[in-house]
DNA sequence: TTGTACGCGTTATCAT
DNA sequence: ATGATAACGCGTACAA
């Protein structure tokens, strides 16, 4: 015998499991000196309730479930951590849940949805391709925050979303490399299958150049291996290594993400190219990294707080019945640091 | 109503719910047919099994938990993944949990295992100083991997423990400065109430410049800022800022951590120092950035992938019973790139 | 092979 | 203010 239950502290107190109950769970009803012995009791015994029972029977368990598609992109971090502090803020509970790229996180969320009576879910990170059959088997309240979305796609209403035009701030970004004077602009980005911001940031990047008539060349279009850890430095190494070997003729290199640029920057260095006198870089993200690598890095920054704050209050606006379904969509910045110049 | 249970399904199988229990479970003592028949009726109306109840009922679970402490470092992440693959090999359910720096590990193991009904606990970074007491409630098997410890906290035998001797580790960093000809060895290292790695490192610094009979200069060991992130980037530049307006001399410095050493490069390199012409920086830990950063960072490498493994196989090898509580510790590399150099 | 009934630990309801 | 008891959804003896 070692599981120690609440019939034991009942026994324990010479009360009722109720009364036992009431003492854990701030109850009103009860009596603060039958209240204060039984902690002590608790206290004194090292009981610990089972969550498990208490989700099989609780109405009010006031948590939210936080599903991060893909851990490896630092990016996700920060948002966690904002999103971790507004929902406490907010006294409910965080389940915080990370799913492999080749999981399906609805089926994830729909286990945990039942699991821990779960008040209403965002999701980080990942592609989110489904049907609205499964989709409308989520009966709570979800919020798609930094999604890889298209306008198409956002016009429903059955969910909410935060998230930057990926394809507006991408152009954003190739066309500030116009704007410097390039005109060969290599790319790194994801693989021709990717369904998500992946996509989202290649098609900006086609559309500036072909705004600019400037020639798209798919011999400087690299996608990062398959086979490594996706958006990963080394990722981004390996692929700036084989276009340097490529001997196409570019004067810039974009990234789609921070960490992607990181790795190519360290290729092009250890190849003995000046950054940013012989190749202009540029990544996208923001993350914390850019700001101290050498050369700094010039990114497109996703405002993390704000999307991370919006994020959990439109949440709490939708249970709340304030609001219906939205979706907001927020601007990048542009930050210039050292990896790019004129040509 | 909305939420469909197993009595649901049984009804519409017109079998009762011990049949769908098996059919779910994949019990032996069922006909393949109306086994069949009610996976198909489960798809058809998305059924989803509640996992607390089953938790509640169930003495099979076979999941482990880990437990991270301050998910800033980015070291852990490779930890993880790899745990995480290793667990999954031996068809164990892994429960990932971060814990806050506030928050004690302890209590939340404890209520996971309850909930859980975990078979083992690892728990990855902290302090831990918990007294034998709390962790006799811990009637699980878990193991302290990369936790900082001490070759006296080490000598129990109620639990395991996996570590890189973060002393002696610290030790061949500054041995490795000295033997490169620096006398001043300025260190940015945690604050002086730390318990745990950060203390054993500032030990190992202090150790090797008293073995070298080099006099140790109070005013160049910085402490990060506790109101910084713990071990950012961000908090390793401003000590380096700081060191910079000190005035003091010296010309290396030792950052504990690769994170801060990172951010304390960048802090020399804008006040127009070079590395390591002018200083001489070193990290610790070997995460994959120092390997792009430019300079890229010597550093002394934790074997993050044996100690991973090491981590799980111990594990399992109490699971089975083949061993009892051990503690093992790994030798770290020194790995020279280019933040280093003779004086 | 299948169904019935009980119990897991807890909270909610209804008495008292 | 407190206690008895019925759910919560599931797994599993045990009976059939």
């Amino acid at each position: 015998m070692d599981e120690i239950t609440i019939k034991d502290i009942a026994r324990l107190c010479g009360v009722g499991v109720s009364t036992v109950s009431r003492a854990i769970n701030n109850h009103p009803d009860i009596n603060p000196e039958t209240k204060a012995m039984i902690m002590q009791v608790i206290i004194e015994n090292g009981y610990i309730p089972n969550n498990s029972a208490r989700n099989l029977k609780r109405t009010d368990a006031k948590s939210i479930a936080v599903l991060v598609k893909g851990m490896t992109n630092p990016f996700f971090n920060d948002m966690i951590k904002i999103i971790e502090a507004e929902i406490k803020k907010k006294k409910y509970t965080l389940v915080l849940h990370h799913v492999e790229f080749n999981e399906d996180e609805v089926d994830v969320a729909l286990e945990l949805v039942k699991e821990k009576r779960l008040r209403g879910i965002i999701f980080l990170g990942g592609y989110f391709t489904h049907s609205d059959e499964k989709l409308n088997k989520l009966n709570v309240p979800f919020i798609l925050s930094t999604v890889g979305r298209t306008p198409e796609m956002i016009s429903r209403h059955s969910y909410s979303s935060i998230s930057v035009d990926d394809l507006a701030e991408s152009y954003k970004v190739v066309n500030y490399l116009i704007q410097l004077g390039h005109k060969n602009i290599a790319i790194i980005s994801a693989g021709d299958d990717d369904e998500s911001i992946g996509k989202l940031r290649l098609e900006g990047y086609r559309k500036a150049l072909l705004d600019h008539e400037l020639p798209i060349n798919d011999r400087i279009i690299i996608s990062m291996k398959q086979s490594n850890v996706q958006y990963s430095m080394e990722n981004g190494y390996e692929a700036a290594k084989e276009l340097l070997a490529s001997g196409e003729s570019f004067t810039a290199l974009y990234a789609i993400a921070d960490t992607l640029a990181i790795g190519a920057c360290r290729a092009f260095i250890e190849a003995g190219k000046k950054i940013p006198d012989d190749y202009s870089i540029m990544g996208f993200d923001g993350i914390e990294h850019g700001k101290y690598s050498t050369p700094s890095l010039t990114t497109l920054k996703q405002p993390v707080e704000e999307m991370a704050k919006a994020t959990v209050d439109l949440l709490f606006d939708i249970l709340s019945g304030k609001k219906g379904h939205d979706h907001k969509i927020f601007a990048g910045e542009l930050v210039i640091r050292e990896s790019t110049s004129e040509i």
